[in-house]
DNA sequence: ACCTGAACACCGTTCAAGT
DNA sequence: ACCTGAACACCGTTCAAGT
């Protein structure tokens, strides 16, 4: 009747090793945040659970808990760790309305990569990797010549319009999924006679490019961003 | 041994009405939605369950399942039921640019009265009262004649605005609520070598007036709709 | 210092059954 | 047509216990 780990004289060598080249290296934070972005790039938020992120690691859900104190966290790491794969321009490198599109497109990039992102923006991001890029925004605006209050309007609307944009983006193109935009579509022709302008006009009418949608929407923002900044240095 | 409910003779007036004027009117989608809606108000999204939505309403929460066919069902339609509150302006009766103002400024303020609302803007809104809205401003950018591709990209950009935007004011300000604020603060303070520019530029550093953020950076995507909109006009 | 198992207090949803 | 109760297959998280 021996328990399931108990050891009898000689069997080292049949039990298998606590842990060793099982399940490979060792647990750890930040193991379990890579294996959280896989797990979400795969499956999507509502798939991520703590005992199946577990189990993928090779461990049962509590043993979580030693690395990391809620499933939030584990949200708030994975957010903060794609946006490791946002290059930062150097500073100073071009000019501030370059560098700024370089910053703001690889955001978006990231966003658009990791679909799952975008649902998680409503919470604070102050991991290490957003705050470098966040650095440099506002670095490269105030070195711009932008003052208060355009500084703080610039610098949020960027990032408001990125999120939004992507947030958006992501909503409609879910996975290759065309039937609820279609949906969509049909609604609209049906009730053409509600909707006349969205019906002919609207933006699931013709086939939308995203990419040209965002960057005329970008360009005003710089553009308006630029003519205050203008302004501001002329004044004396 | 009388089962709960089984009838014995006379007993009709010791038995209490079977619904009547108990919980009052009977169950409703609407009083489901209406419901729903004041739980967000009252308790956020997380606090919003089946069962406990169920309860306010008198009955168990299997019973909602007949009124409605899932719980993401009631969040759509909390979601579309808060933008009855948005009044339309009534078309032509300004120039564009006021009437996408009061639509878009209408629209931000709901956003901002059920703080719950902008986590849910990750799911298409094809609700009635949101389709209203959309009409109207795809009308009036019509009516001013923007063009495509700039079309797309105004309606597209004053929403994602909007959105990106009060997502994260409903972030930052989160019920009263000072401390992560007070703690960002005080994390940037002490790594002020790491983030310089954050540290004494940041959004956290002086009171940001969220409002007049909004309004510059929306200005600024108005004057640049506009800008495209007379270059079009006047082409040949 | 790290990992495990059992357990608690929940979830959304289905379905046979009642009126 | 509408409502109920029991039940299923899950959740996140805690905690005493092991090594």
């Amino acid at each position: 009747m021996a328990a399931k780990h108990s050891g009898s004289a000689g069997d080292v060598w049949l039990r298998r090793p606590a842990r060793a080249a099982r399940e490979a290296p060792p647990l750890s934070r930040d193991r379990i945040v890579r294996e959280a972005v896989a797990l979400l790039d795969e499956e999507g938020a509502g798939r991520l659970t703590m005992r199946r992120l577990a189990e993928r690691l090779g461990t049962g859900s509590t043993t979580l808990y030693w690395h990391v104190k809620t499933k939030d966290d584990v949200l708030d790491l994975a957010l903060d760790a794609i946006f490791a794969a946002v290059e930062i321009p150097r500073p100073g490198a071009q000019d501030w309305r370059a560098g700024v599109t370089a910053l703001i497109s690889g955001w978006r990039a990231v966003l658009l990569e990791h679909p799952w992102s975008a649902a998680l923006l409503g919470r604070p991001m102050l991991g290490p990797n957003v705050l470098a890029r966040s650095e440099f925004l506002y670095a490269t605006l105030v070195g711009a010549g932008v003052t208060e209050p355009h500084l703080t309007a610039a610098a949020y609307g960027l990032s408001n319009y990125v999120i939004g944009s992507a947030l958006m983006q992501a909503t409609w193109t879910a996975q290759e999924e065309d039937a609820p935009r279609q949906a969509a579509r049909e609604f609209l022709r049906d009730n053409r006679d509600r909707y006349p302008v969205l019906a002919t006009h609207g933006p699931l009418t013709g086939d939308s490019d995203w990419d040209t949608s965002f960057a005329l929407g970008l360009a005003w923002l710089l553009d308006g961003i630029g003519s205050d900044e203008q302004r501001t240095e002329r004044a004396p």
